[in-house]
DNA sequence: TAAAAATACTCCATAGGTATTTTAT
DNA sequence: ATAAAATACCTATGGAGTATTTTTA
């Protein structure tokens, strides 16, 4: 198996922070299927259950709180790679850039 | 645009450690062509150069050598989550999940 | 019963493979 | 001349959408 890919992470993160998969989805431009769908096949890969459903919404459980803290980590060393290649390029196309790493 | 998938960024660290694509797509499981190409929209995608293409293979670019430091702390960080996802999660499926997070 | 999430299905974009051509020493 | 990388082309998998059903408080 492989590490979770940057958008299930994001898709998650918004999930947590939302407080519902609806809003993550709209927040990420996704439809609600796809959304839980990713977080579903998430908690298969990881074999634990990240998320407690409600009829109001999700709220992390305690190994979703823990991925939760990992992702934005990974998320902010992202940023700081991104920052790190624009100045070895010399600022070369960093418009284009801009966004290529923000979480 | 989103952060290089693990995929992209294990084939690309797989083919500085090899000195070719070719080797790399070996190691990795995958087409030379297949890796190729994703070396090649990586580089498109950040708008540099990562690799050096010489007759008997490929050294990387300061942004390559870059790119790699960066990436290899991602996957040491990878395996970490993985850890301490399977300590929270009581040890449970530890067997399946030994190489979720491994670089 | 009213929201949110999960399921069923369909479609298409793209990742990957095979075969071939190009490049660099 | 030869090993490696790039390109062209095709196929199939899976990610995303719409519509519907199932949950949960």
């Amino acid at each position: 198996m492989n590490l979770p890919d940057w958008t299930t992470l994001r898709i998650f993160l918004a999930a947590i922070e939302c407080g519902s998969v609806t809003r993550a989805s709209e927040k990420c431009g996704i439809a609600v299927s796809a959304a839980a769908k990713r977080i579903q096949d998430l908690e298969t890969e990881l074999g634990v259950q990240l998320l407690t459903r409600g009829a109001r919404g999700v709220t992390p459980t305690a190994a979703g709180e823990l991925l939760a803290r990992h992702a934005r980590t990974m998320f902010a060393f992202g940023a700081r790679l991104g920052e790190d290649l624009r100045a070895v390029n010399g600022f070369k196309g960093s418009a284009h850039h801009d966004r290529f790493f923000s979480a």
